[in-house]
DNA sequence: TTGGAGTATCGACCACCGTCGATGCGTCTG
DNA sequence: CAGACGCATCGACGGTGGTCGATACTCCAA
């Protein structure tokens, strides 16, 4: 076969002359996105923040709600955001609701940018 | 001082019995979310799949508008938006473009979510 | 120079997201 | 028990973002 034929082999060759690369599944696309969009906020990347550098990696909502310029039920709703994609964990203490980082969670998504 | 009494020092103790934690700053996390933001859509992620995967770390975009089941001008549209945040870069060769990956701005990405 | 191929831009539409005030639900404390 | 406090949910509003078809632009080839 000439170099100058088009093949129609599984390593066929495009316009511009690469081999074709098959991307990331779309499933796996949706699911990494989602992480991503969870993080992709400045308020839930400070509260973020906050907990990762309070001792043992979790946070009061009392704390967060005075040090971000957002109203209460905004925090909340982007905490549940953050619950939602499994990055951080609830836990109700008395009166008080506990939020602790799922440091597992942010090495994978570290993982999948590499 | 009584431990009792509440203090208004720089170590002061929120209701919930912690010292507060300063959040990182708003202008920092904006340009934070923003990267984060371009990098958070199923599409942009197989088309930084594909150059990822490609010798040299680029690629042409005839290869990735076949790869990805949306059209042209959305395809475009990605790159756009992912050359605004800095993580590609846009470079034409005659009829036409091609993008590569910024490793740089990727590692920032990966260094600010440790 | 003219035609065609590869890309970018435009305009429009629809869905989703961040934000807030008001309100509801638990929990502790007089 | 009643009130106060911490937090979640609701409903609404405005802004943003993903998508497409149509179209303009750019470069190469004939």
């Amino acid at each position: 076969m000439s170099v100058t034929t088009l093949s129609t082999t599984p390593q066929e060759i495009s316009a511009c002359g690469t081999a074709p690369v098959e991307p990331l599944d779309r499933t796996e696309a949706d699911r990494r996105a989602a992480l991503l969009k969870a993080l992709a906020d400045p308020v839930r990347l400070q509260l973020l923040s906050i907990i990762s550098a309070s001792p043992g990696r979790e946070a009061c909502v009392c704390d967060m709600t005075e040090a971000v310029q957002v109203s209460q039920p905004t925090v909340s709703h982007h905490l549940k955001t953050l619950v939602d994609a499994g990055i951080l964990s609830r836990e109700r203490r008395g009166s008080w609701a506990w939020f602790r980082l799922d440091v597992e969670q942010l090495a994978a998504v570290r993982g999948f940018l590499a």
